[in-house]
DNA sequence: GTGATTGTCAAGCGAATACTTAACTATTCA
DNA sequence: TGAATAGTTAAGTATTCGCTTGACAATCAC
């Protein structure tokens, strides 16, 4: 099984390509084939299979293969693991600022 | 100057690599000099600065030399762009379920 | 059956990427 | 002034990446 944690390379890695995140935006209007899905990327099909794998691997998207057609969509998971590790990394850096913010108002107390 | 639609590849392909990732963790928690960031990451401080070019360029990261210290800290652009995009994603294929599960809750009309 | 469609797999290619080393500049400090 | 510190820049390298081509498998439609 794969960690949440071990995952964020995985996610952010797919959505780091322009193809994939074009793929993602695709599959976030509805469920399409494998073809399909080719075609305005005016790439090979063998291409989007191979980005696919990756999406799938990261949990961005799930595929299922009926009879000849592979019908891909979103997943939720990946997306949620990338919005986690940056509201994590949001609430990090905000808190501090607020520290600071308070240091600075309080500059009369030791 | 570089419109927020066209950096949204530049902050998604800053986010890809791990080391950059972890610049970026590091940041959050307040600034640091260019040495002091590399030398956890058991890179060269050369490797430091050409990650940092990528991160200035995406909005993430803001630096400013002071004398012969280089200072980083984390930028809230770059964030937000990333931000944004997740959630029109989101929003846009949640509204989707929505139509669907209407649609289903509701199959006598036509 | 034949032929068309849809997808899979492996090999290979060129470009991009993440690093290193090494030579250099600028600044601080004794 | 001179040595140490902090960073910059250019060149080279090994690896990864995104893609194509081409051969193949499975399914559908007639």
């Amino acid at each position: 099984m794969l960690s949440q944690q071990e995952n964020i390379h995985g996610v952010f890695h797919s959505l780091g390509d322009p193809t994939r995140r074009a793929i993602v935006e695709q599959l976030s209007k509805g469920p399409i084939s494998v073809s399909r899905l080719a075609f305005p990327l005016e790439i090979t099909v063998a291409a989007v299979v191979q980005h696919l794998q990756v999406l799938e691997k990261s949990g961005l998207v799930r595929t299922e293969k009926v009879g000849r057609v592979r019908t891909c969509r979103m997943e939720s998971g990946g997306l949620l693991v990338a919005e986690q590790w940056m509201n994590d990394l949001r609430s990090a850096w905000e808190t501090r600022l607020d520290r600071l913010g308070d240091l600075l108002s309080e500059p009369e107390e030791k």
